[in-house]
DNA sequence: CGGTGCCGGTACGCTAGCGTACAGTATAGC
DNA sequence: GCTATACTGTACGCTAGCGTACCGGCACCG
């Protein structure tokens, strides 16, 4: 399952490139392919897609959210934070979904925060849009609203991962399921970063990376982490990954579809 | 504001003892007097009001969710679990929501459980019934919609206050929206049973709540929790309570409405 | 080509909460 | 009233991850 998700990026990664055509790749973002086609057409006009680098905000707690955006190959985070300052990624979405629930969930604001995780493509559509499409009782509904379904399910695995299991588990997860939603073996990040998605101190997240680097699964030189052995860290990881992967599939169909 | 809550509380209480009327105490159900007149009468014919024992459970891990409950004063709560046995709760809900979102949200099985936290009467409906009514384009929707918002805000909090706060402010915060959902004083429940919902062992919670005794915020005897001195509670929490809380007042209108 | 940030490696003492275990006490059922 | 059971109190050694701090190296900028 993991090879087939693999492969099928790999096709469409060049295909993408060779042909560009319009909707650049927004055929990849599985929330906008799973539209009938009318209803693609109506929102096409409100799309734009670009690239978002790396830790760029998409909200900040309590302020308007501007927008929504689908991911094509970027990856984005809703972080989860405190009055003292501590923060924790609660949910992370990449191409199996869309930025923005507040929005549909009918509130302007939210206290977390949500910035881009991985940089990358994606396409945004002003909150205006945004709510007034996605309230029309059609397709779109009924998809976010199934994306909200696993969006939750996420952030509850995430807290009982978060809480009960160890942090190279955990490490392996969020490796996989980043993985699992750009597309390419390399990523971008370093440990600082990465141990404020996870909560934990830099140190930590060294110590523990050094660990999963010892067993062969993956490497990592200054700001870059390289997936080597993906099977591996599945078998290393806790059965979260699965429960959350699992879920999305069958709420939103197997991404082969 | 805490205040208010409590007064409010204690006005409706014995207006709903002395009248008695058809539906028993739906009417402290935020959801259901957030209907209109009408779309209510439409909902009353599948309405259910009975008593519910403290740990009845509502659904089990990937088996139907058979109904939604509408909570008048009992609590409820949504736990996340892992293949190892360890669980922790990641939502609350009381008379300001319902239990059974993932219907809502199109799903008929969810990977978490669910049960009766504080024993008391809830309004049930059966799951078809709901999933037709939720899903008709009419008031019911936006406000399951905004109420969705507001327990993904609590889920998401909760995590981050679960990794990052000591126990006697989780604690702290755990009693106060408890006492806040069910009006009353004195929560039936044993350390045990505290432990398995914070996700921490039966003896440290023995030990934390000696803490918030010895403070005198709370007393407690075999079984029966006591809050004491609200404010006193509100001041060694974190602010994750304020947060949740403001939140559901911003997305629901504020209780007293 | 040399400096200056950013990034990764490592170390040390600290603590919250764990696992386990055992003993005392209230309550319900007989 | 007595017993069985469920609940609470307490103790002890253990460990994952923290806070802090310092050092070396890569990479970009001037």
């Amino acid at each position: 399952m993991a090879a087939q998700r693999k492969s099928k990026r790999l096709e469409s990664a060049p295909a993408a490139d060779a042909a560009a055509p319009a909707p650049t790749g927004e055929q990849r973002n599985r929330i906008l392919t799973g539209l009938p086609p009318e209803e693609y057409a109506r929102l096409r006009p409100y799309l734009t897609t670009r690239f978002f680098e790396r830790s760029e905000p998409l909200w900040e707690p309590n302020q308007p959210i501007t927008g929504a955006y689908f991911p094509i190959d970027a990856v984005a985070s809703v972080l989860a934070v405190t009055g003292d300052g501590s923060a924790i990624e609660v949910g992370t979405i990449g191409n199996e979904g869309v930025v923005g629930l507040p929005l549909f969930l009918g509130a302007a604001t939210a206290p977390g925060r949500s910035l881009v995780q991985i940089g990358g493509e994606m396409a945004a559509m002003p909150a205006e849009a945004f709510c007034r499409e996605a309230g029309a009782g059609r397709a779109l509904d009924r998809l976010l609203q199934r994306y909200t379904q696993g969006f939750l399910t996420q952030v509850s695995q995430t807290t009982v991962c978060n809480y009960h299991h160890l942090l190279p588990q955990r490490l392996a997860r969020w490796v996989l399921m980043v993985h699992d939603r750009v597309g390419r073996g390399e990523l971008e990040l370093t440990h600082e970063f990465l141990g404020q998605m996870l909560g934990v101190r830099r140190a930590t997240v060294t110590e523990t990376l050094a660990q999963l680097k010892r067993q062969g699964l993956i490497r990592y030189r200054r700001g870059v982490l390289t997936v080597l052995d993906r099977t591996g860290l599945e078998r290393a990881t806790c059965e979260c990954y699965r429960i959350v992967r699992d879920e999305f599939d069958r709420l939103l169909g197997t991404p082969v579809g």
